[in-house]
DNA sequence: CTGTTAGCGCATTCAT
DNA sequence: ATGAATGCGCTAACAG
């Protein structure tokens, strides 16, 4: 049987409470005492119960997260992101995957909730609207979502593949978007249109039309994300042009397989991190009896790799 | 203020242990009582404690989940179907990803236990050495693990891939592996060497070595994993050569990103919905009294796509 | 500075 | 079939 807090109090001739307050450095104990019941703590392995702590003081010191779909490679960063901010403040995370419908998303809340966690963070399904909870809620989507509490500048993004691309002497390019629904995608693309110099033209197509990627005239191509510049990359191949000789691809969020193909995909990627610190750390403050903080949005990064060059000559092309 | 079992009880005239007994099905409680206390506990939205029901019980309900990283493709997929059968089979997951040493997954282990895990799954780093808990867990790894719980056949995995190959009339093959000190990995390819018929010869390249996939003159490369049959298809491709039409490749479990490229990715994939089935199962069943259940062994599945098609002619070969 | 008392919400005896 | 009493292990008040 595990020791209890009596049990090392027994052992001392102390009370159950000094124990307590000596274990926990919350109420006044002398310094002597204090250093002594943490030895016998120690030596008799003593390990607090967790339930009996959330029952006391009402709180479990765990987190929910709510991701829309874990085998979609954009969300294991996140989750990895969140786990680790989480255990750094002492919480830990119980995860829900909201695969399929924002019916099963709205489940996995009320899951989380009969659970026992003390806040939640939530990457919402597309449309998502949130339904009120009494737990606190930190939204990881986009400055676009109203309630957000942390995101990307996705926009700011979008600005920074078309700007590598201009430097380059692109002047042609295509957008590349999975969903219209999407307000990460719309955001990104949104900031790629604004970003265009006068002398540049830009095409978007989206993969929900259809349509063909090879088909395209432009020597630049910016995905919103790795997977559909993935796509571009080994189309374009497949119809003979080179990458990034004929044609320039860039990618969004930096996934691991970006690194494993040749050439190396560049991307834009977000500051997992600090988004993840972020909604944690509002958590965190709305347990404390703050108001939620401000939305806070990041800035994104552009690594540059081999799948972006010069555009080539302009003489081949018109 | 939540409603507690007390609050109901009041409000209909009875005992709190009888509301908890028509509540939980245990005690014997009148049928007609029992439904008009399911009914106002509805209508008062009473939601138990889970805190308290956990104290009472020592039971939390959850589950710890530790994983290498979630940032490698591979454990995603894993993470879904555990979160999956665990919710089906009532639990929560608690993640905790192990990223970094062994040392940390030491840690991830007792922080699981800390927050009052009733079991924990593992996915086990590459030569970790199971420390003895105090609580049931469950090892999803390879059969060559001593204590694994459940596990692909990888062996059976890696002779599927060869035998796909052999139907189509290739003679040379490479194997491409990352680490010789992951059991999974060699495992496969042993299953691989065990499968080549006389005819057949290979060759296997350890990327922790350097090494050249180009250089081979194999017309089929199988990798342990998708991610390595994409640095293979990049790799060709760049080096002229066509797949599948010169060059057949098999990947190892069944990526997304397998399925967005073109051609796409013939794999082997393992069935991780029965793998995460029989983990939770073998957890229940401990946590029930019952001994842990002997290990179990899942076949993987081929999948054929288009980065795999009939050998050359032998003619350009030889 | 330390000990005593009380109770968090629930599920389980054992009476009735 | 139902109710009263008890305690899971801990911490927050207050008393000493």
């Amino acid at each position: 049987m595990q020791p209890r807090l009596q049990d090392i109090a027994n052992e001392l001739g102390v009370s159950a409470a000094t124990v307590s307050n000596a274990l926990t450095g919350r109420g006044r104990v002398s310094p002597a005492l204090r250093d002594r019941i943490r030895a016998t703590a120690l030596a008799m392995e003593y390990r607090p119960s967790p339930q009996a702590r959330a029952l006391r003081t009402g709180r479990s010191g765990v987190i929910g997260l709510v991701l829309p779909d874990l085998s979609n490679p954009l969300f294991p960063a996140i989750a990895q992101a969140v786990e680790s901010a989480a255990a750094a403040a002492g919480f830990g995370v119980l995860i829900a995957d909201s695969r399929g419908d924002t019916g099963t998303q709205t489940d996995a809340l009320r899951r989380l909730e009969r659970q026992g966690a003390d806040g939640i963070v939530l990457v919402p399904r597309r449309g998502t609207r949130l339904m009120a909870m009494d737990l606190p809620v930190a939204v990881i989507d986009t400055a676009s979502t109203p309630g957000n509490t942390a995101a990307s500048d996705h926009r700011g993004g979008g600005a920074l593949a078309v700007a590598h691309l201009a430097d380059l002497g692109h002047r042609h390019l295509l957008f590349l978007g999975e969903s219209r629904q999407s307000l990460v995608q719309s955001d990104r693309i949104a900031g790629m249109r604004a970003a265009l110099t006068p002398q540049m033209q830009a095409e978007t197509l989206w993969l929900e039309d259809g349509g063909d990627i090879a088909a395209t005239r432009a020597t630049g191509i910016i995905a919103t994300s790795d997977l559909h510049a993935l796509t571009a990359l080994t189309t374009l191949h497949r119809s003979g042009r080179r990458v990034p000789d004929d044609v320039s691809v860039i990618g969004f969020d930096d996934h691991a397989f970006g690194r494993a193909i040749t050439p190396a995909l560049t991307t834009v990627a977000q500051d997992t991190q600090a988004i993840a610190g972020a909604a944690i750390a509002s958590l965190a403050a709305q347990l404390g009896g703050a108001p939620a903080p401000h939305e806070r949005i990041f800035p994104m990064t552009l690594t540059r790799r081999g799948s972006t060059a010069p555009a080539p000559n302009p003489n081949t092309e018109t």
